[in-house]
DNA sequence: TATACTTAAGAACAGATGTGCGTCGTCGTG
DNA sequence: CACGACGACGCACATCTGTTCTTAAGTATA
């Protein structure tokens, strides 16, 4: 991605990361010019245009330090927890390959992803138990079958499965004793796309 | 650390610091103001003051937006999904809480600790299903009725229920048509303590 | 009851900041 | 040579922004 970018340019855009990285907060045009002994807050503007012309920032339009790193995934540290490989059909290793790793947070990282805890037993037969934490996307269509956190319109959510049928939608739980609900004025605020449980 | 703040300061702290974290760079004082329906920028001020008074934030003289997050171990600690809240027996709350999160990895991240993916369906009554992820503590000691990882001499590893008896080890399947295992010379490699799915 | 702290309004100001206009020089390309 | 890019200067302007001062209500503490 940095390739296309002049060597100026690219020292610019380090200059802006670095400081976001390390000082918390971003560079003023001018200190942009700063550092690179450019006197004129239009030559460093220049610059910035580049920049976000070739999506490497974002620029809130005449507001103070506003530069937003796009596609930066952040110092590289070793998040996340070592992944062992498959238990119950076949050998364990003796050591833990260290360098696959798994990070449950930005599995589910998606942009306004939130987290529900499950209460109650009505999605026990699909693994869903009471304490369990269900991570709901919410910019996602329920399309049939789907497990989604659904309101009425009296204001109740509820986790069911999301079946679709001729003038209403059949909220299925995953639980034989329990019977479905058949409702109109319903929608569903995310599809269920993770759970996670925590035992101890 | 958080304690010694009053409720007001605690929640304009966490609104900056998400601010830092989810859009790249920190708010001016009147940005806060407008959040928290403080019509004088001095009304601001005063918060900043006493956040940085206790050592939360560290700020510039005169410039826009230096704020700089002290205690604060980077994104990672910042990182995590906003926890909503209970559902299926309650009421959905109207906006979701952004300054409760959860951080899975986080939640899972003690020293040792490893995942496992889960192969075949002998937990299935515990609501682990094939497919998931298992966080195992191989720092603790398994107690009787723990999932545990157990490795027999022969160096199969399995999940299963930890029972010891007598001068063996009962291994039990949460599977209602499997039957339990039992071993002389088994050693748990570690305690399930969470179960991570992902769907879709 | 008196004191201190927190929270906030309103007004005003100096300086910081982003932005636009015009100009200029350099370099590589056709 | 002309042309377009990149890089930069200088200037000017409108806001944005942090800051300070004064006042004041509410709350907790001693």
């Amino acid at each position: 991605m940095l390739e296309q970018l002049t060597e100026r340019q690219r020292k610019v855009y380090l200059f802006i990361r670095d400081l976001i990285h390390n000082r918390g907060y971003g560079p003023t045009v001018r200190e942009i010019g700063e550092e690179f002994e450019i006197a004129s807050p239009n030559g460093v503007m220049c610059h910035l245009r580049a920049l976000e012309r070739k999506g490497l920032i974002r620029r809130s339009k005449r507001e103070a330090r506003a530069i937003e790193l796009l596609g930066d995934t952040g110092p590289e540290s070793l998040e996340g927890l070592p992944l062992a490989g498959r238990v119950a059909a076949g050998v364990m290793h003796e050591a833990i390959e260290q360098d696959k790793r798994i990070d449950f947070t930005s599995l589910f990282q998606r942009p306004g992803c939130f987290v529900l805890e499950i209460s109650g037993d009505s999605m026990i037969e699909a693994q869903i138990a009471d304490g369990d934490f269900a991570v709901v996307d919410p910019n996602r269509k329920a399309v049939s079958g789907d497990i989604v956190v659904a309101q009425t319109d009296e204001g109740n959510a509820t986790m069911k499965y999301w079946f679709p049928e001729k003038d209403h939608v059949r909220l299925q739980p995953a639980n034989s004793t329990m019977e479905p609900m058949y409702v109109r004025d319903v929608q569903a605020l995310g599809v269920v796309v993770g759970v996670v449980r925590r035992m101890s």
